[in-house]
DNA sequence: ATGAAAGCGCTAACAC
DNA sequence: GTGTTAGCGCTTTCAT
């Protein structure tokens, strides 16, 4: 391993020059500042970033944690934050717990967070109580639908009149058994219980009452479970007019399985998404989808957490969860 | 910030002893012990894991540098190796570049690799030549089709032949003109070019000629570049029979660029993709594809860094890049 | 079972 | 323009 020390030696300068060279800081001569770089090609020097991070107090670095990489949802988000962060002049490290209680705890412990002058954190299973005990010691936004102590930042997509306004369109174009796919019979408040709740709301709106059978708990939300979850409806006997799904995976899935039964849409049955990725133009029939305003997320989560940063803590004074980005509807060949 | 020797004069013990208890050491007797946590717990103390990894030497972590989250071959591969970290007892943290040669070498520079005890790197831009000029001090397998330094560890999924499998199986179920989406006329050693070498292999090996008009280069590939060059192909009047895609997600718009065109799968035209993600299941009809074999190439990545990391340096003495995985033809409904 | 001293590689602050 | 000193927060080593 070669050290800032080795370099001074070989440039016969002192560690103090080597770092300013290193660094671009003005105040070294011509000369001197060719013979250090000369030294440190030679040797094959390279900082040694941890060391630089324990003297400045700063990495440089803002984290991302968050459940699944393999979902179209995260992976665009992530995207977003990273383009969001390199303009901010930090990087973004991306961390995945799998969604798991136990890996959620890590990240949040032993000092893991350490790593970075902030992170963005998308719980799945830990609740307010988890975090209430947590000592944090790095400036968090979280994301995500999980409650979380009001001392936090919180940014969170608006779920609930997203498909309140999706369920709202398929009953006033004719629907009149919407199923829905990835929904929750009680309220955990979860995104997929948020979801369900614009979606009574929508019900209520027009005065009509929910069937519970339409409402099918699915997990994960894939385009398998989506397929699964349409055939069973159809094998129950469950009569339905249209599909609203907690996500485009499952909308997808629903699409495949409609056309394995003979089902046209959207004549037969209305479909709709959730999350509005680049996919959903593509399908057969193009499909409808929410835009939960990601791009809009990302900035104001990279704005709150720099802010945090500049004050230098975890915690505030914000009392509630600021609700991000108006999810909207974008209406395409898979309803009417 | 609350250090460890505030813990240590809270609970009138040395740091030593704190650091011990930490770190589950034994040889901390259980009254000390004990009053050593109350203290952790009161001061909300947490370990700074830049200055212990500072010290030790290690940090726990392995970077994969990518490309792009938002596509799902990554996302995917992403996924396998957090898994495989994990079951090796380190954590994976990700870090895109965007394809950029600017954030590439980046991500090489400055020191920033220290942050991880090794790392695995897929580099799109960065040629061989950059790469011996660089400097690395940590443990790297090199990803992707961009030839490496031979003193460099390198895995590589077996393009060439998963592609020749693909175009024979076109070439023999009477496909006569299989146009290529996402092929390259010049060879310029990326993963387009692998793929398109085994297209040409194939053709090779029944004697047939390739018409360049039915190779179609195209970028980014998405469903809607797939779904353009299917549509250009048509107004272009050049006639095919068979499309065999360079990755899953050109093809899934391929099939709606079909359907656009009133063409039907396979009966017309018979589609094929390379990837073989979960969605190729869903897809109508379900698109045959390559599957590239990456959880094995995941495991064979992290066992070669492993050996590198205990060995203690970027380099050796492989002088070949390694095969991870054969990749493998899966037959849906879009081959005849 | 516990503690004191030294130092990981770097940079802030201040000499010269 | 360049060097010296001190110390970031932790753990290794050795003493008690």
């Amino acid at each position: 391993m070669v050290r800032m020390a080795d370099v001074a030696r070989a440039a016969a300068v002192s560690t103090m020059t080597v770092s300013n060279v290193v660094n671009g800081r003005p105040g070294v001569g011509d000369e001197t500042r060719l013979r250090v770089l000369a030294a440190i090609d030679e040797l094959g020097y390279v900082v040694d970033a941890t060391a630089r991070s324990l003297r400045t107090g700063r990495t440089g670095a803002i984290g991302f944690v968050l459940p699944e990489l393999d979902s179209p949802y995260y992976a665009h988000l992530a995207d977003r934050l990273s383009d969001g962060a390199r303009r901010r002049g930090r990087h973004l490290l991306l961390e995945r717990t799998g969604g798991t209680r136990e890996h959620e705890l890590e990240a949040l412990s032993f000092g893991h967070l350490r790593r970075y002058d902030g992170a963005v954190v998308h719980l799945v299973r830990l609740k307010a109580a988890d975090l209430a005990r947590l000592h944090l010691q790095t400036p968090v936004v979280f994301l995500g639908e999980s409650p979380v102590p009001g001392r936090f930042e919180h940014v969170m997509m608006d779920n609930v009149s997203g498909s309140r306004d999706a369920t709202t369109h398929l009953l006033r174009t004719g629907s009149h058994r919407v199923a829905m796919v990835g929904g929750r019979h009680e309220d955990t408040h979860d995104m997929a219980s948020l979801r369900t709740r614009g979606y009574r709301q929508a019900h209520d709106d027009v005065g009509r009452e929910v069937d519970p059978a339409l409402v099918v708990e699915v997990a994960p939300y894939t385009w398998e479970q989506g397929h699964r979850a349409v055939l069973a409806l159809h094998e129950r006997g469950v009569a339905f007019d249209a599909v609203f799904c907690v996500t485009d995976a499952l909308a997808m899935g629903a699409l495949r399985a409609l056309a394995d039964l003979g089902l046209r849409v959207p004549a037969d049955v209305q479909v709709v998404g959730f999350d509005n990725g680049p996919e959903t133009d593509f399908m057969v029939p193009r499909l409808s989808s929410v835009e939960p305003g990601n791009a809009e997320m990302a900035e104001l989560v990279l704005d709150l957490l720099e802010a945090r940063i500049q004050a230098g803590g975890p915690a505030g004074r914000l009392p509630h969860p600021t609700t991000a980005a108006t999810a909207r509807l974008v209406l395409r060949e898979s309803t009417r």
